[in-house]
DNA sequence: CTTTTTATTGACTTAGAGTCAAAACGAGGC
DNA sequence: GCCTCGTTTTGACTCTAAGTCAATAAAAAG
């Protein structure tokens, strides 16, 4: 990332990363509709003018803001996918960072299913929203080619449609960190941990699809399985 | 519920329905965000400050339109668990409730997370956010009852978490909705049919936990039982 | 040091949420 | 009918915050 661009242009990004920077965290202290901009223009010490310089819109950097989490988001998958073990086990390696994500930021499919509204949608740039399916793609690849590869190896039943596979893992996944974060469900299911229901709804989505070994199996240890993807994946942190 | 309240307050609670109606029709419309009173007042045919005589705030008025939405969603899961049949039939009808729940409100759990933002939940009248927790809760327990019939039967094997189960469905089918209406994975993933991508994963959720008969077995003729539930459950709509 | 170009600003416009004094309505009495 | 008093409804008004753009400042060129 050391860039050898002109100097103007470095400056640039780096001021955008500042605003992005201090972006995220009004977003995430005061949600969307109370977000304003004269308030991140004190804070990053420019004028409302200049955020304008960056930006078409609010929306349009709360778009940059959710593509720069789900950046963080692909990146953990990346480190995640580079496990070594069986197809089954890097799966489990994915999930994990899926809830290392969830846990750091519980809140940021609130923000993106905002992004999704009709009237959204067309108020950011078409350029950040090219940026922002980029993104969802990284995460979406290293997931579907664990899959694929557990085709392969047999571990998943032949003529299993990896696509499918893969967006039913995502779907769980979102649909467990939203569903845990709810408090109405919360109360409802007895306030177990956000990353238990995650990992429970992870397992048995990959049993469903009979991902062998299932973790149901004696040949399923867990605990040895995280504590090697703790201690060779996500040391420093 | 023909009442026999006095005519005052009936006349009260018909404004009201009139006016969640319109701001159903708008918010889903134009999106929170777009989504102007002035526009409700007028279309309703009462002023401004009347729409404040029933809600303290915007964020109010969408909260009742959410939970209106979500009791047409409890609705439809208590029709769908008076099916007649096997736990796992029985499932399966509240599945299709559930699909054909998101097919009629595809952005339905937009406005639902949006509500849970910091900013939002406060906005909003201590006495909406009871009402709407008890139809959150009403879908719940009718899940839950039938996870709970079929651990007594057998279905699922003994000492399966009976509130574990019901929310791991809900998360996915909730996931899958989402995920399933969200355009950059639904290019990725080569846009399927939503209610097809929710089966997948409703089912695959059940046999990841054993629930019997599993959706791969020779005894399970989803066809047949979807063509039932249609018949007896869901004939008139 | 002067001119030209580029970058930055913050006062201004505008839209829309929320308020409240005044107007309209309605029930009861005469 | 019509006057009085309490209740309901209204829409003009205030105020906040997004988005604009002419004016200013800084940098580059000459």
């Amino acid at each position: 990332m050391v860039s050898k661009l002109p100097r103007k242009q470095r400056e640039r990004l780096e001021r955008e990363e500042l605003i992005l920077e201090h972006a995220q965290r009004l977003l995430g202290r005061d949600g969307f509709q109370d977000f304003n901009l004269d308030e991140l223009a004190r804070a990053v010490e420019y004028s409302k003018g200049t955020l304008y310089l960056h930006f078409e819109t609010k929306e349009d950097i709360a778009l940059a803001v959710s593509t720069r989490v789900m950046e963080m988001r692909a990146n953990l998958f990346e480190r995640a996918s580079a496990f070594n073990g069986s197809t089954r086990q890097r799966a489990a390696a994915i999930g994990y960072a899926a809830r290392k994500f969830a846990l750091e930021h519980p809140d940021h499919f609130c923000l993106q299913m905002m992004l999704k509204s009709n009237s959204f949608w067309e108020k950011s740039s078409p350029d950040r929203r090219r940026l922002h399916g980029i993104q969802t793609g990284r995460s979406f690849n290293f997931v579907n080619q664990i899959v694929t590869d557990a085709i392969v190896a047999g571990d998943l039943p032949p003529g299993t449609p990896a696509h499918v596979v893969t967006i039913s893992l995502i779907s769980t996944t979102i649909g467990s960190q939203v569903a845990g974060t709810e408090p109405d469900l919360q109360m409802l299911s007895g306030n177990g941990e956000l990353s238990a229901l995650m990992r429970l709804c992870q397992d048995r989505m990959c049993d469903g699809w009979q991902w062998r070994p299932l973790s149901t199996s004696s040949d399923w240890d867990y605990a040895a399985v995280e504590s090697r993807i703790r201690a060779e994946i996500f040391t420093e942190d």
